[in-house]
RNA sequence: GGGCGCGUAGCUCAGUUGGCUAGAGCGCUGCCCUUACAAGGCAGAUGUCGGGGGUUCGACUCCCUCCGCGCCCACCA
């Protein structure tokens, strides 16, 4: 008990609890235990090319109450950290930060450093590709510390000792051997095909990464030449894709073009003969009813051409500009070369923007266009990070296929979802499905392909016939290693080989966290005691990319589940209910600064209003509410145990009897919240116990522990203060991690984060003991009480008068049955009020009849 | 266009299978230096439960419909 300080505070306990934890090791995973006593958590590895945001703190928080209840419940809980440092958005953000720009063709500079300062109108600098990734692992080690520091501040229980990166050596063998793996089975493929194309970052982007956006467009009405030498008009939002025209297309039904279909038309200015085709993805009621198939302009276009075979025409090159093209030449027939020739060479080497601007000249200038173009709005795809809209351009990929759809939603249905309504979102996206799984990025810093390809005696590259790496040399970096049965000055040479020049997806390597962080390439015992896994934490928003590509991957490797439950966190929001917007950044949205100002404890108390799946507004007054509760539990405690509370004795008297039923209760509601993932409802319940265990039962049983009742009343209080002590500490525990633990200090031994959970049946136990017939434990014992006790103090406050103001007599009226449960209570309601007579009388309702003494 | 979620006091939200005068906290008002807590405590006021229908003895809760907000998806000529 002298452990317990005079005056209590919150200042610095979160240094030393921090500290402590760390010495004691008091999160470590005990790898000893075996997969029924473990909890794996599948963590969210942060992107760490990401600003931290009030949304970071309040997942991440999320994770950590399941990560603490699980661990008090017994489990042997692992609970890793991983730094998703790998991607694009991670070389976006380099590039910004450093002011460089990677160009692969420049070579290796030992004395390269990056520019002092970077303001933002600079030019990039350009730097080789070595320097770029040597640059890329400088930055992100220092993203990782800021994110590590906030983890730390709020009190995350991770084994830091487990901590994996995205670009690192294990991530990268467990990434490559799972592709080698699932290549051998022909589950995943490299092929040429269309794909969509970020033309700023000069990468491939997959079908999940895609937003659509608004954006301003028009019609242009096109005059084509029919097969009988009529006019067909067509309209189009991309007329400098004609070059790229391959066939027109119109709905098989629609009457207007019956006569058509299988024969050709041609196109203005080019005068290429393309054949009109029929397709249901045509719509009859847009434009004319009949639409030009470019490759590509768009992804029905790329369903068109595969679907009808139709011939290629690419226009559109990486960079986002029109290539050069010979007329005439065997795929580019026209009936008049030189014409055509003439326009397109007007085109050549334009951004599509600026081609567009100047065909429609073009076109007006040869009667080929019906009035001015038609403004509209229409979705367009881009990357979702990126500013200008997608292009399909034909290039070298890898791919994987996906399973089959009905295996998939399968797995859907065999997952725990929290909330349940976030298993439609699944659905949907695979329903939606389209294409394979483009694993490509045609980027520097991320994990290779383990593949080169051979180089024929002419020089020729076969892209298509990949040499793939051992397992056992496994993670291999083709750029700087020979494949199997070649040396180095092979390389690059005729009759040698080149390194597959692109990276894998970051999501080619998070959809394997499972099997990264439970050891599957590295460490099989761990492995068997931590996979499949329990719980991956996620948002809502990465359901298509992360959730589905992880099943998509455990599907094929272990056919099975990666993990039982999927908890999904909602955004955090303006308090106008808007999405915070990662550009504001202002100064109350660095999460660092809300720990500062209101505690850990408080920002986790923020957190833990959010209900499973739902956006939280960020409002520091809830903040505030924390703090209030984590110097409640301080203050109570201390007045509790300086009343010598203690676990040891008898409850023995009837409202301690009625306190633990009622807390019993809340101990049962809370984990039954807790095993639904609502750990908001689970602080819900044990807070407005709380408080009303401190307002009320606190101050009605004052008195009795002081002895003013006697020996064997003070006992029975002593144990009811402790035992609900003991409870709500361990039930505070994984919400105020720091708090809690500072007040078990005080007169328990270990961690209350190691002590067991509350159980319910050992406290109905205790409130039971040696209780006669009629003398059972009532929570209603407790409420009627306090009711009372309430309208004693507000007669007293309607008085004016102090709280310890004598009252001269009271008279409660009310039913019998309820009367008998105030009887039994009637002393400490006596005491509490300072009532020198107090009448039981019966009648209609409750009321409370109060006469106060004179001042 | 399809789907999911949300709409309860000025604010942030509870309200678990339909049931007693709809709750909490913040904010607001008043009172109290009460021997745990004055960066506190006690008490008080505040709502056509988004609108309209329907089922029912009874609906914040179930059904239909409309409105608003948010998110996800969508083949975008």
């Amino acid at each position: 008990m002298n452990r317990i300080p005079d005056k209590p505070s919150l200042d610095g306990l979160e240094a030393t609890w921090r500290a402590r934890w760390a010495d004691e090791g008091t999160y470590r995973f005990d790898r000893s235990k075996e997969r029924a006593e473990v909890f794996s958590i599948d963590t969210p590895p942060p992107t760490v090319s990401g600003t931290l945001h009030p949304g970071h703190v309040c997942s991440f928080t999320h994770t950590d109450f399941v990560a603490r209840y699980q661990r008090m419940r017994g489990r042997e809980v692992f609970y890793p950290m991983g730094w998703d440092d790998n991607g694009l958005n991670v070389e976006r953000r380099v590039q910004l930060l450093t002011g460089t720009r990677c160009d692969p063709s420049l070579p290796y500079d030992p004395d390269f450093h990056p520019p002092e300062k970077v303001r933002s109108g600079d030019r990039p600098v350009p730097v080789s590709r070595p320097n770029f990734v040597a640059l890329c692992g400088e930055v992100v080690e220092q993203l990782e510390q800021a994110y590590f520091d906030l983890w730390s501040d709020l009190g995350l229980s991770v084994d830091w000792s487990y901590t994996y990166r995205t670009i690192g050596p294990e991530a990268t063998r467990t990434s490559q051997r799972a592709l080698l793996r699932l290549l051998a089975r022909d589950l995943a493929y490299r092929s040429e095909a269309p794909t969509l194309w970020d033309v700023d970052f000069r990468t491939a982007v997959a079908q999940a990464e895609l937003a659509d956006r608004e954006i301003p467009g028009a019609y242009h009405k096109l005059r084509f030449t029919g097969p009988d030498g009529d006019d067909l008009w067509i309209d189009t939002t991309r007329p400098e894709l004609l070059p790229a025209c391959v066939a027109v297309v119109a709905h098989p039904d629609d009457e207007r073009f019956q006569p058509l279909f299988g024969r050709e038309v041609t196109t203005p200015l080019f005068g290429a003969r393309v054949p009109l085709v029929a397709h249901e993805l045509a719509d009859p009621e847009k434009g004319t009813g009949a639409a030009m198939i470019c490759t590509f302009g768009d992804t029905t276009d790329v369903t068109w051409w595969r679907e009808l075979a139709l011939g290629l025409r690419t226009v559109v090159q990486r960079d986002g500009r029109l290539r050069p093209v010979t007329w005439g030449e065997p795929g580019w027939e026209s009936a008049d070369p030189a014409a055509a020739q003439a326009a397109y060479d007007e085109l050549a080497g334009k951004t599509v923007r600026q081609a567009q601007a100047r065909i429609v000249e073009l076109l007006v200038d040869a009667g080929a266009m019906d009035g001015e173009p038609r403004p509209i709005t229409h979705p367009v795809k881009f990357w979702e990070n990126g500013s200008r809209p997608l292009e399909i351009v034909t290039s070298h990929q890898w791919f994987i296929r996906y399973p089959d759809k009905k295996a998939m939603l399968a797995r859907g249905e065999e997952l725990a979802w929290w909330p349940d309504f976030m298993r439609v979102r699944y659905e949907n996206w695979v329903n939606g499905l389209q294409g394979d799984w483009n694993i490509t990025r045609q980027r520097f810093f991320g994990v290779p392909f383990p593949a080169w390809y051979p180089v024929d005696a002419s020089g020729v590259v076969d892209y298509l016939s990949p040499i793939l790496a051992d397992d056992a040399s496994l993670p291999v970096d083709p750029t700087t290693v020979a494949p199997p049965g070649y040396d180095e000055g092979q390389r690059d040479r005729p009759g040698g080989f080149v390194a597959d020049p692109d990276v894998m997806d970051t999501w080619a390597t998070s959809s394997l966290t499972p099997q990264i962080v439970a050891g599957w390439t590295d460490d099989p015992d761990l492995f068997a005691r931590t996979f499949p896994m329990d719980m991956r934490p996620q948002a809502h928003e990465i359901i298509r990319t992360w959730l589905f590509y992880t099943i998509v991957r455990s599907h094929y490797e272990h056919d099975a589940l990666p993990w039982a439950n999927a908890a999904i966190s909602g955004f955090v929001v303006d308090p106008d209910r808007k999405k915070l917007s990662k550009s504001k950044g202002n100064a109350a949205d660095d999460p660092i600064a809300l720990i500062a100002r209101h505690g850990a404890d408080a920002v986790r108390y923020w957190a833990a209003g959010a209900r499973p799946g739902l956006d939280l507004a960020l409002e520091e007054g809830q903040m505030k509410i924390g703090r209030k509760l984590a110097i409640k539990l301080l203050n109570a405690s201390r007045f509790a145990l300086g009343l010598d509370a203690t676990t040891a004795g008898t409850v023995t008297e009837p409202l301690d009897r009625s306190m633990l039923a009622a807390l019993a209760n809340v101990v049962e509601e809370s984990t039954a919240a807790f095993e639904r993932y609502d750990y908001a409802r689970a602080l819900e319940r044990t807070e407005s116990f709380f408080w009303s265990f401190c307002d009320d039962y606190l101050e009605l049983v004052k008195n009795r522990a002081y002895g003013s009742a006697g020996e064997a009343g003070q006992a029975s209080a002593r144990t009811a203060l402790g035992l609900a002590l003991v409870t709500l500490q361990g039930l505070f525990a994984p919400f105020l991690a720091f708090v809690s633990e500072e007040v078990w200090s005080w007169w328990q031994e270990g961690s209350v984060h190691r002590s067991p959970w509350p159980d319910a049946d050992a406290l109905r136990a205790a409130a039971e003991a040696d209780a006669t017939a009629a003398d059972q434990p009532d929570p209603a014992v407790l409420t009627l009480v306090a009711g009372a006790l309430r309208e004693v103090r507000k007669a007293k406050s309607e008085a004016s008068r102090s709280m310890r103001a004598d009252v001269t007599s009271a008279r409660v009226t009310d039913t019998p049955d309820r009367l008998a449960l105030v009887a039994r209570a009637a002393d400490d309601l006596r005491s509490a009020g300072r009532i020198e007579t107090l009448d039981l009388v019966e009648g209609e309702a409750g009321a409370v009849w109060v006469v106060l003494a004179p001042e």
